[in-house]
Formats: structure tokens, sequence, C-alpha cells
DNA sequence: AATATATATGAACAAATATTCATATATTCA
DNA sequence: TGAATATATGAATATTTGTTCATATATATT
């Protein structure tokens, strides 16, 4: 049973409909798209960021605000709005030593609410 | 400087601006669908369960068929699969030993669409 | 210039998670 | 009934990732 090399023509994977295999095959968007695509909804697969951009989406605010508002420390809040900066989901401001983020664009309204929608269902 | 526990009255949160963290914190959606949302863009955060639902957008597939076409083997598929159904993103229906999947509803183009309309700009 | 404060960040640690391997289950067919 | 096949699943492993801690940087204030 361990050797299962005997019927290893070029890859161990049957296919029963070779046919829809090809077809999809070709339909799929390339590799580096769906890549782009998982790293983007992985962002908002996390309860720290949601909560951050959900209070940005209703309000300007400075990094120890946001900390506040999540009762979460400020080290762990930067962090984060690191990677939302990264991301282009945000967007920032200086003003002294404080700085503002606030929601890059709309993108992040509609893909909540199209979350938001499935869930509620 | 490493005893900064004087200030300590309730939380060593320092916050700027009280009234926003304030209004913001009652404006924020409950805790657990927040918690709900982020677990759902979990879902599409992983580059193998994009790679199945763009699969599945084109054709309804069985299991070996989404392997050969992802170049997976059938256990990691049919483990992603698992978690896809238990989301209720996908559907499947059996035929003899061959199970069918699908997309649940319409919910997961909606969703790609606008990622991807944030990934391209 | 020295101090205080807001934010950023590197490193360490802990927790979550994806894949693989082995195997179980279910169904078909001889 | 027994063999073959499609799928599911538990356990182990490896990787990723979020938080914390300590500290650096930048700005304001005295």
């Amino acid at each position: 049973m361990k050797d299962n090399k005997n019927n290893n023509d070029v890859c161990e994977i049957t296919v029963i409909h070779e046919d829809i295999v090809d077809k999809v095959k070709k339909l799929m968007p390339e590799e580096e798209k769906l890549y782009d695509l998982a790293e983007l909804f992985k962002i908002f697969g996390d309860t720290t960021r949601i909560k951050i951009l959900c209070a940005l989406l209703k309000s300007e605010m400075c990094v120890c605000d946001i900390a506040a508002t999540l009762g979460m420390n400020q080290s762990a809040v930067s962090h984060q709005l690191r990677i939302l900066k990264q991301s282009k989901l945000v967007k920032h401001r200086k003003e002294g030593k404080v700085v503002y983020y606030s929601l890059a664009d709309d993108h992040v309204i509609k893909i909540f609410d199209q979350g938001f929608s499935h869930i509620e269902e």
C-alpha cells in the first residue's frame, strides 16, 4: 500500500470529468490574481482589524482613541493599522504627534455590506 | 520608567478625544456580529479556498475534479470543502459515490467582485 | 536641553490553521 | 460477498499570524 508509484503517470489525481476540468482550468483567473484576492480577504479575516475598520467607518480616529474604543493596547492596534495601511484600506494624516487614521475609500463599506448580507440569512 | 502603575486608575489606555470614543463605541455593531463577519472573511482569506470557490463559480464539480483542477491532493481539497460547507458558501449533492459541489448562492460572486474591484486600482 | 507623550516597530511567544498521511466510510460493480 | 473507488476525517506537523513587551522615534512643552 505504501508504494503507490506504479500508477504514477504524471500525477496521481483521479479525474472523472476531464472536459469540465479542462474548461474550468481555462476559465480560472491567473494564479497571482487569486493570491492577491485571498490576501485582501485575509485582512478582513481578523476581529481586531474588523473592529478598527468598523470604528473608522464612523469617524476618523487617532491611534490611542482606537485602542481605547477596542479596549486593546496601543501596540497591538498600531501593528494592525500598519497592515491596514499596507493594503491601502486606510489612510492617515499627522497632526503634531497625533496620527489620525481614516478609511481610504468606500470599498470597505461595500465589502462589509456584502459580508453582513451573507451572515444575516 | 518600568513602574508606570501610578497612573493606573481603571486601565492604562490614554484617550485624547473622549467624545469621539464614546460616540463610536455606541455606534459599533455588537461584538458577536463583528466576530461573525471576521470569521466569514477568514474563509475567503486562503488561496486554496479562493481557488475552489472560483472554480465552482464556473461549474458544479466533484471533489476529485476540483483536486485535479487545482493540482492538489484529494484530502486537502476535502478538508477545505468541509469548511466551505460549514459556512454555507457551497452546497453539495451526492450521486452514487461521487459528491458534486456548487456555490450555495450568489453572495460569493458579489463578495468576489468587491474584492477584485479593490485590488484592481 | 530635558521631559513627557503619541506612535511605530523588532523580537519572542502563543495560538490558529493548512497540509499531509493514514485510514475510515460509503457506494458500485463483478 | 469481495474488490475497487470516491470521499471524509483524525492526528501530526509545519507554517502563519496576532499579541505582548521593550524600546525607538518624533513631536510638543517646560
